[in-house]
DNA sequence: ATGCATGAGCT
DNA sequence: GCTCATGCATA
């Protein structure tokens, strides 16, 4: 509730801003975002039945390597550390078949608004729905480009062009850093914009926005969101210079779990021969690892996500 | 800067 | 149970 970021205000940002209204970030690039990205998923199920020999293979490495790994100092039992939060809602269903893309998995969420989480220090942020499924599902090519009568401007194909995304970082980057503001700053101030639907972000995804580490879908998104403050803070800083004026303006921590190095490279071979391993593979793999079933899920889930960005620059 | 985690929305 | 956007915690 009254958990305000402790911040040094290292550049004050006052919310003498324009009004600014919501803009639904639809992306005429998902077609091909998906065409490029989720290709590899399918595929994946091809191999659902084959990779019965390469994941014996690769056991029998994860094995050895773990063997090999425990015999020497082994820091901490990554499983052992963990969330005083709450405990996920492993479904731990043990009838799953090896249906493997079985879930398969649409859209997803999007620009969501945490303040759903049991955090306390959960202020408002998030972007609640910007670009939502809206951008996850927009096949039309060309619906409402253009501008809007909003501040911030619709989608362009200049918008959507990854070498305009990377200019664009670089630009904000430098630029953020000349107004002398950290990335929590901005993160912060963004809800000052009052733009609807806009709250903070935090200082990991503004980091990740200047570092091109976000999907494509999200570096878009949060563009003009970023450009808007962005100009803002410039204005609020010219006007700053122009006036001389005198005046100047608690609880349980999550714990990170820690995957160690041999079974993170035990993860990183089982994901070689087989990304996305049924629900039943996964619980063996926990077991041989000795992880919780649910860490080794999640660290398949932000893998693939890892993947998919690296893919996407990496033909781009 | 990045690893592990959560939660919304969807299949 | 997945994807995706996003966050807390930490190296």
């Amino acid at each position: 509730m009254m958990s305000m970021n402790s911040k040094q205000p290292h550049f004050a940002m006052h919310p003498s801003l324009p009004e600014h209204k919501y803009t639904t970030l639809h992306s005429s690039s998902e077609a091909i975002r998906r065409a490029c990205l989720q290709a590899p998923q399918l595929q994946s199920n091809i191999f659902a039945s084959l990779d019965e020999t390469l994941l014996a293979r690769a056991e029998a490495l994860a094995a050895v390597d773990i063997a090999v790994s425990q015999g020497k100092t082994h820091p901490f039992k990554p499983d052992a550390t963990y969330h005083t939060m709450n405990s996920v809602p492993c479904s731990s269903n043990t009838t799953v078949h090896d249906g493997s893309g079985g879930g398969g998995g649409g859209g997803g969420g999007g620009l969501i608004s945490t303040s759903a989480h049991p955090h306390p220090h959960s202020h408002m942020h998030g972007l609640s729905h910007l670009s939502h499924q809206a951008a996850m599902n927009m096949n039309s090519p060309l619906t409402h480009h253009g501008l809007n009568n909003n501040g911030l401007s619709s989608i362009n194909d200049s918008d959507t062009d990854p070498r305009e995304l990377e200019a664009f970082a670089e630009r904000f980057k430098q630029r953020r850093i000349k107004l002398g503001v950290t990335q929590a700053d901005v993160g912060n101030a963004l809800v000052n914009l009052k733009i609807p639907g806009v709250g903070s972000l935090s200082q990991s995804t503004i980091c990740r926005f200047e570092s091109l580490t976000l999907s494509h879908n999200n570096m878009i998104a949060l563009k003009p969101i970023l450009q808007a403050w962005l100009e803002e803070a410039e204005g609020a800083q010219r006007e700053k210079l122009n006036k001389p004026d005198i005046y100047s303006g608690g609880e349980k921590k999550r714990k990170r779990t820690s995957i160690a190095a041999p079974e993170k490279r035990s993860l990183e071979a089982y994901f070689a021969v087989q990304p996305r391993p049924s629900s039943e593979k996964i619980a063996a793999i926990a077991e041989k690892l000795d992880l919780k079933k649910n860490v080794v899920r999640v660290w398949f889930c932000n893998q693939r996500q890892k993947q998919k960005r690296l893919k996407f620059s990496a033909c781009h």
